[in-house]
DNA sequence: ACATTTTGTTCCACGCTGGCACAAAATGAC
DNA sequence: GTCATTTTGTGCCAGCGTGGAACAAAATGT
């Protein structure tokens, strides 16, 4: 009856059905009622209540009314109100804290990006309850948090830990979310960072519908989460698409592990600056020189595009996907050498399958890891 | 009320919670009302109606009175009525069929290998149905088909197709369910074999429990099977777990894909056979000489292991499974060189995690496969 | 014999669901 | 313009499964 104009600052007790029809508006837009009930398997009726509950919480509201060509009388569609509710997403690295706020339709309405201070995980702590209390105020205040860093991420019970973060530093597996909880009062979602991107890009990206998914984050590092039946792999420790270190042959730069000749030896962004020969931190100069022709640059993409070929054609055996997803900084060897892309799939997979493997190069940027986790906080509640 | 002594016919209709209930009690043996309740997460009161309902039904009875130590009224423990049901599960291979009945227990009650008088369709699914009408004769008459091949399995709609399978010689894809069922009047279920393996492993054998589960199939060639979520990977086209393809170095058999050192160039029998230069068929000559320390054929098993724990080391990677399950009639290196699979593992995984991953070498037996299939075929009852 | 503890069962209210009938809003035929 | 037709949205109601509460049952301990 009553429709609510303001966002909320606390996320609603949500039936099971309730949150399934605002997923489905998430994944697919706007949609009259009927086909809503249609596609989330529910009764005219049924949905009819729904509807009139998330539109009293002003989650939803009425659209134009949409002329059809047949005769009839015409749907009402619903849309997602997008500024009902935000959510807070925040991207840990070594040496800087991204964060964004999103709207519930992950599009991102405030960015901030601060210095860490010190690696400490009580200056973390701190800054992150900072931060949070920061983009509290305005008229977006989040009703959730979302936090994701390049590492292990165990689920202990409850709690949400970080398993030893090498690039923090934290030689101990921290209960991140057991900490900011209580700090924030706001839920607090923990997740891997290359997981929270997947999960974005398969609820808002171009990943939507397509299943299994597979996604690529290229950078510092390589990591990759897989979405399977409507849900990221966790794994028995938070651990699952590691595939990095499969031996491809050839020569490039040692990984930790001591391998000088595994996919990280090529593919990410320090393997490729020291296999073309530029100082470490130069990837730009490494790309120029790589475009402008230069041997020894353009051999690094392209052992880089050759290598990731690898895990692709593995990750294509091991999961089946209807898509492939690449994203990341360092993903440039996909323009430089798309054929050595596709020579490692002819090595690696059995031949009829080449053509059917779909690979995408979504649009990138470094923000959507901090969106990624933003999704992920939103994902926890929706589910939940 | 009433106890029906004699074994169904037809499988009823059950309820969501009473596949639930009865899947319990598949994974975890015999428990009180009580721990079901909890177990499956539902009131006392309403596991008691399910209760009387499977009682009813003859597919539980109550057991013995259980002797507890503390007080408080004794519970009565419901066990699984093994005999309630049976199901038919069958294997094909090149040259054989080969066929085993299963009572609700998993465990074979008849048993049958039939060679194939030819490979075409016409002439399988005509023996398939004389096989089927031959067992339904008996006092363990099955109520629900499963099939399993070594092959790629494809869902089309409804349908459960096989495609191009080589070594039957199947050129095209066929629709092996809907050519069985209305011959046998029966529901057909068909899927990959080494998958069929795996959902019986994880149910009746040591993998109950574990999760993600991954189980190899070793023999003539190499297969995989995953289960994450009580759900087996199915993919997109049923094509999960492929792993076999792996290049790890050095020179073995070439393989159907001009590989000669790939994961198939040293794991499979015919590989064995040729690494270890005995005549292809062999196998027997090659274990008896690797046992006896020949060093030819002691290198051929080396090998095969150190293939072997490359591809574990990538599927950990992947997964982040609990158990790594490996069967197959073709596992001996695992005995002749474990030393092996333990070096592919350190070479291949993050240090720290080498000790962490659990392997495991259960019984096995190349019934096992039919009486996979039989389960699969149970399983699709008790989900649907 | 009686309190205590734990299990199994019956009763009943609650919530969610879908079928049905009906109202609403458009088009098309006349 | 009126009326049949078509499709959408909603109110009503019976049905189903569920869990809480009370109670019966079966053991132990005092």
């Amino acid at each position: 009856m009553t429709t609510h104009a303001q966002p909320r600052t606390r996320w609603p007790e949500l039936g099971h059905a309730g949150g399934l029809v605002l997923l489905e508006l998430l994944l697919h837009g706007a949609q009259s009622r009927v086909r809503l009930a249609e596609n989330v398997g529910l009764s005219r009726a049924s949905l009819s209540r729904i509807a009139r509950e998330l539109l009293d919480l002003g989650l939803v509201v009425e659209g134009d009314v949409e002329l059809r060509e047949s005769r009839g009388r015409p749907p009402e569609t619903l849309h997602l109100r997008p500024e009902a509710a935000h959510f807070l997403g925040v991207k840990l690295t070594g040496d800087t804290l991204y964060a964004v706020v999103t709207d519930l339709s992950a599009r991102v309405v405030e960015q901030r990006a601060v210095p860490l201070p010190s690696r400490g995980v009580d200056t973390v702590v701190a800054l992150l309850t900072e931060v949070a209390a920061d983009l509290s105020a305005g008229a977006t205040a989040p009703v959730a948090i979302g936090i994701c860093l390049a590492g292990d991420v165990l689920r202990s019970g409850p709690d949400l830990v970080v398993r030893r973060s090498s690039f923090l530093g934290w030689n101990e597996d921290v209960p991140l979310a057991a900490l900011v909880g209580p700090a924030t009062g706001l839920p607090v979602t923990v997740s891997n960072d290359v997981h929270a991107l997947t999960a974005a890009h398969h609820w808002f990206g171009s990943g939507v519908a397509y299943e299994p998914l597979v996604v690529y984050g290229l950078g510092a590092g390589i990591g990759s989460g897989v979405v399977v039946g409507g849900e990221l792999l966790e794994g028995a420790h938070g651990r699952t698409g590691r595939i990095g270190h499969l031996r491809v042959g050839g020569t490039g730069r040692v990984c930790e592990n001591g391998h000088d000749d595994c996919v990280h030896s090529f593919v990410t962004i320090p393997s490729i600056e020291f296999n073309a020969g530029v100082a470490p931190g130069d990837y730009a100069t490494a790309l120029r020189r790589a475009r402008a022709g230069e041997a020894r640059a353009v051999d690094a993409f392209r052992r880089a595009a050759f290598a990731l070929g690898g895990i692709i054609a593995e990750s294509v055996n091991a999961f089946d996907p209807q898509m492939v997803s690449v994203m990341g900084e360092g993903r440039d060897m996909l323009d430089i050498a798309p054929q050595e892309l596709r020579r490692a799939l002819l090595e690696y997979l059995e031949q009829g399958d080449v053509d059917e493997v779909r690979i995408e190069r979504p649009p990138f940027d470094f923000s959507l890891y901090a969106r990624g986790a933003a999704v992920s906080a939103m994902r926890a509640l929706l589910a939940g």
